[in-house]
DNA sequence: CTTGACAATAAGTTTTGACTTATATAATAT
DNA sequence: ATATTATATAAGTCAAAACTTATTGTCAAG
């Protein structure tokens, strides 16, 4: 479980629509599969086995209530991807090109932010 | 190209470590297909169609130069999926109340298992 | 103790993805 | 023109992903 493959997972784990509709229920609250399963054409052990790689990805934890089985979103999987996505936007910032560069400071001052 | 389609496929292109490697490498200046090809053990092809995947998740752009055709970041893809962990954030400083964290601790410790 | 609701797992199918080798294109140098 | 360098595309292979249906495990209610 090195920080590489939690990159994997968690990135791989986002490239399906469905798990992003699902990590976007959740970031409304605690849900069980069924609730979960309830907006998609898919079969409940379709969601299930899409639970279980975000699980697997550290972007959802479950939860014991009787036989259900609620999930709720996880940090550890968001802070992971957030961290490398901010070494890229960080490059992007520091290394545009004159263009962008000026494009980019008249975008900032109109907000008022100088770089 | 809708908003979904370009989160798909930058999510996905970032699912993949070489790829990862191939935008770190650009996060320091642009570069040529066999100058990044060059850490890896895979063939010129195999970068090149990773190139090409980058490209359609809108993560790099190409630039000619005689018979080259050096790549650099781009900006358009990382903010999209900016944008979107920031809502997953979002939710997680929301729902941090220490009362989740409390019930699923409470939850762990009661499972005392009987079969 | 049986039943029904909730969820997980198993096994099979079909797509999709990441490679390979072989070949093609395009600009540059000889 | 021909060769060389840089890259792209094509075609095929193999593994992994995303589903399906069928089945199983588990709890809680009657």
């Amino acid at each position: 479980m090195d920080a590489a493959s939690n990159l994997n997972a968690a990135f791989s784990a986002l490239a399906d629509p469905t798990r992003r509709a699902i990590l976007a229920r959740l970031a409304k609250g605690e849900a069980t599969v069924m609730e979960l399963a309830a907006p998609f054409e898919m079969t409940q052990p379709a969601i299930s086995q899409h639970l279980k790689v975000l699980e697997g990805a550290g972007l959802v934890v479950r939860r014991v209530d009787g036989t259900k089985r609620p999930r709720r979103l996880a940090k550890a999987g968001v802070e992971a991807m957030d961290q490398w996505l901010a070494m890229l936007r960080k490059a992007l910032e520091k290394n545009y090109d004159r263009l962008d560069e000026v494009l980019a400071s008249m975008e900032k001052q109109k907000r008022g932010e100088k770089r």
